[in-house]
DNA sequence: ATTGAATCGAGAAATTTTTACCGATAAAAA
DNA sequence: TTTTTATCGGTAAAAATTTCTCGATTCAAT
């Protein structure tokens, strides 16, 4: 049962729509209408060619000489990530990062909607931040399945992080945002993509370890 | 003027090797001493020949039959990604996510020792979070100078970043670590690394659209 | 001591992703 | 109107990454 119906992309250009999305708006801030995958390749030191590519993805058409339409490729990015249908949310672990996440409103633009946050701390519950309310975990299962919510979010300690995706599945949460750095055991049917400081901090020690040899 | 003297590695496999360290200090909490690719692979549902490949790169050596030892492999990692020796950073940004970094007590396992952050906003400053001071934006220049502090983290609106950037830089800053959506205009010898929410979420937004197709 | 099971590590093959090339086309300039 | 210039988009080549295959090695069981 492999994904036939929808376009596949490679995981690289993927990561890359968003960030020509982040380009392209503040380029139409600045009252850009028309870009070319040069122009796009050139603020973000990739290859023109990659660009085309990457754009390509999302069916859009450009033109000769002028490139493509700078609204045309925002919404045709949207469209191509599902950010123009909202998905409602739910966030465990109401900690200083799950508050940051809650404090987020570009999230909006990104097609996330949440709904409630859950902990289990005393200190945590019954506050609320930034209009999310923060309600005790067990009351998640039953709320999931009243409201309907499949998107799920983890900024707990990684100790704790395998028994909430535990309980965000058996809620019928299908999509997990994984902040903790733990790798979860989910079944095959059950989305997951985890976001690790780490991962991205030896990305950059490595690349200053290198740096420092060639001073 | 590339990197001869550093060994290359894959950025992918570079990201999976953190991945690795902590599902090891995990199995080394729970007793284990020796891990084989394969169970590691198992683990994380990867290929165990790519396990492999990847622990190659830190120059260690297993035994057939029974893999590695698991705490000569946690090092080699750490030592590969230059986690031992610890670089001292500012943080600029003190905002609910740069509060949820500078609370983020694992940062010491990873080599990044956050000595001040900073911020324009007079809410902010003066103010001590997780025991780093929030210090004005302007002081920055001659603190890291003084301080020989060459690692910088932005975790401003993205308005702010360029700007913060163009100050870490001309401050003797040669590693930026950037929260913010844009894409930094840096000189050839600076080394930037990014990490934006909006493209793990491009990930976890198309896989779920194209799992809707399929239930 | 011999056999069997599991794994490493090296090299090769397959796959994926990036980059190069080039004819066609639209806009601007001559 | 004709020429020049810049860019798109399709195809092909190159490079990077993942996966496969297999002999050698270690440990455990017989």
């Amino acid at each position: 049962m492999k994904n036939e119906d929808i376009k596949m992309i490679p995981e690289p250009a993927l990561r890359r729509l968003p960030q020509y999305w982040h380009l392209l708006r503040r380029l139409r801030d600045e009252g850009v209408s028309e870009v070319s995958s040069s122009r796009i390749a050139q603020e973000m030191k990739f290859d023109p060619t990659q660009v085309r590519k990457d754009i390509q993805y999302t069916d859009i058409v450009g033109k000769p000489k002028t490139g493509y339409d700078i609204n045309q490729l925002i919404k045709a990015i949207e469209s191509f990530l599902n950010w123009e249908n909202f998905d409602d949310a739910f966030l465990v672990g109401a900690g200083v990062l799950g508050q940051a996440i809650l404090s987020y409103k570009a999230f909006k633009n990104y097609g996330l909607n949440f709904v409630a946050a859950f902990d289990i701390s005393d200190d945590k519950i019954g506050q609320k931040f930034f209009d999310i309310e923060v309600l005790p975990l067990d009351k998640l299962q039953n709320l999931a399945k009243r409201m309907h919510v499949h998107v799920g979010v983890i900024t707990t300690p990684a100790q704790a992080a395998q028994e909430v995706a535990d309980i965000m599945i058996s809620s019928g949460i299908i999509a997990i945002w994984n902040f903790a750095p733990v790798s979860l055991k989910v079944p095959d049917d059950i989305v997951v993509e985890n976001i690790q400081f780490s991962q991205s901090l030896a990305v950059l020690s490595r690349k200053l370890a290198s740096h420092k040899l060639h001073i």
